[in-house]
RNA sequence: GGCGGCGUAGCCAAGUGGAUUAAGGCGACGGUUUGCAAAACCGUUAUUCGUCGGUUCGAAUCCGACCGCCGCCUCCA
């Protein structure tokens, strides 16, 4: 029993079956770079992340390309909207490919600290260009485009399977439209595939339709097709953008190749903040470096980025997630627990005994690898997933209390912790920073000093001393926790 | 207004016709351990799944109505 999605394109789960044996090619729609990364990218980054990081546990083959948009995509149809990347270089005084550059370094940043594996190819929409201008003309050339005062639109009625994503039709959408509709186009529903533009848009090109610049849909057909060609595996992106964003990308995409475009589509749902959409005139909008250093009002702490990744895969791709203070502190919560198992088992690893694995704790770990292959292949479940971590959380501080546990046992344990915990989920690390050294080398030796004071104090009884000590070691952050083998220290989660 | 989805304990969240005690985490409470803590381990914490009806031998799971929330229909992941 392999792996099974859920296709929306045919609204059920179904088997997985890459188009070449062993090799996956998946497509996510990746950011627009004007701005910080918040929440929603969390969630939507990190779905997609185990999703790679499973397929690639199962042994395949895959090749992940997830675009960078830097184009503005000013006007849509209507006569009113903004250029987002335009609003950016504006606001910061910089030249849009300057804003795109400094915000795509950010979110590589903030993915990397989400632990979220970088994709193969991050294709950027002005770097093709002239793709995305060959699209066009093959699709004027095939009768699906018209050009209309210097752009060109896609013509839906040419086009019978348009709505089978987000199944509607275009009666129904024709009763929805409530823009005012561009002129040039021949039916309301029609898409541009090239837009003109007006002398004062920084961002434009040549084409043989004169100047312009790409409309929003093109660039994820053509650079999808251009690295992983006509037909690929996968294809994930945000619910929002099922319609009209995907929609549109079939219709171009099949209509200039005469194939289908795409086999599984996978859509992850939205967040919410404290239950409402996250929206900053609700001043409910938080982004991730606010997160990560609790600089927000609706937050009481910083919170680790792997506690907000934890937090993401404690519930499924395909529901909503709200985030709250209250959610984001149980995350964290968990994920000291899990960390702390974790490098726990590996200190004692140093220092236990050679023998056997346990043959109970070898049965007990088989069963707990099958029941997570068995949640990750039931449409990725990783609320089950990280169930059975913790499980295996509780499994090995039980082997720890036993100082007989052997080596072999720890470190079959150590193992599931880094295939399941680590490779897939992406939440356990393979080193931790020593906290001894982490900021500074004398701060380690000088909270030594304490504790070599506080254990004296205690040898003599003396613990008014003692609790003094250590009281005011953890009103500056720092806690001490006797273990039997020592005292050790830890900053304050 | 149209289309789609959701509503499970104090909080987050699986499960979506029948084994099930309705996973797991956080929090809280009790116990073991500890000089006291911390951490860890053990135990308790939903006779009930938004509300009201219906289908069925049987529903949290299917159907209907209502209430609340979310998404798309306007380039937000």
């Amino acid at each position: 029993m392999g792996l099974s999605l859920y296709n929306s394109l045919t609204r059920r789960k179904e088997e997985f079956k890459p188009l070449k044996k062993g090799k996956v090619g998946i497509y996510v729609c990746g950011p627009t770079v004007y701005g910080e990364t918040h929440l929603g990218h969390a969630k939507s980054y990190v779905s997609f992340d185990v999703l790679i990081r499973y397929l690639r546990y199962i042994g395949y083959d895959v090749t992940y390309v997830q675009n960078i948009t830097d184009v503005g995509h000013l006007l849509g149809d209507a006569q009113e909207g903004q250029d987002r990347m335009m609003v950016a270089a504006a606001r910061e005084h910089k030249h849009p490919m300057a804003i795109a550059e400094y915000y795509t370094r950010n979110y590589f940043r903030d993915m990397d600290r989400l632990n979220c594996v970088r994709p193969d190819i991050s294709p950027r929409a002005t770097g093709h260009i002239v793709e995305q201008i060959e699209m066009v003309k093959t699709l004027l050339e095939k009768g699906f485009a018209y050009e209309a005062n210097g752009s060109v639109y896609f013509d839906v009625s040419k086009f019978r399977d348009y709505g089978k994503l987000s199944s509607r039709n275009t009666e129904e959408m024709l009763a929805g439209v409530r823009v005012e509709v561009s002129q040039d186009k021949r039916n309301p529903v029609d898409f541009a595939l090239w837009k003109k533009a007006e002398p004062n848009h920084i961002m434009q090109w040549p084409s043989p339709w004169g100047m312009g610049f790409p409309g929003w849909h093109l660039e994820c057909s053509v650079m999808a097709m251009k690295y992983l060609g006509k037909t690929i595996d996968i294809h994930g992106g945000g619910l929002d953008n099922k319609f009209p964003h995907h929609e549109c990308e079939i219709a171009q995409s099949e209509a200039a190749n005469g194939v289908q475009f795409v086999r599984y589509w996978v859509h992850n749902n939205m967040v919410t903040v404290d239950g409402q959409k996250m929206s900053r005139s609700l001043n409910n909008f938080i982004n991730l470096k606010q997160a990560f250093s609790g600089t927000h009002e609706r937050l009481t702490r910083y919170y680790e980025p792997l506690a907000i990744r934890q937090l993401v895969l404690n519930s499924h791709y395909r529901s909503p997630l709200d985030f709250s203070d209250a959610a984001l502190f149980g995350a964290q919560s968990g994920y000291n627990r899990i960390t702390e198992t974790v490098q726990a088992v590996r200190k004692r690893m140093a220092q236990a005994e050679r023998g056997e694995l346990a043959p109970k704790t070898g049965e007990q770990l088989k069963h707990l690898r099958e029941k997570f292959e068995a949640a990750m292949n039931d449409d990725l479940n990783t609320s089950i997933a990280l169930a059975v971590l913790f499980d295996l959380v509780r499994l090995a501080n039980k082997l720890l209390e036993d100082n007989k546990t052997t080596m072999e046992t720890l470190n079959a344990v150590e193992i599931l912790f880094s295939r399941l915990g680590g490779d897939v989920l992406g939440i356990v690390q393979d080193e931790y920073p020593q906290l001894e050294h982490a900021d500074n080398e004398s701060i380690g030796k000088l909270v030594d000093i304490v504790i070599e004071q506080r254990n004296e104090a205690r040898k003599d009884r003396n613990f008014t001393k003692a609790d003094n000590l250590r009281g005011r070691l953890e009103d500056i952050g720092i806690v001490l926790e006797d273990k039997p083998d020592g005292t050790q220290w830890r900053w304050k989660g």
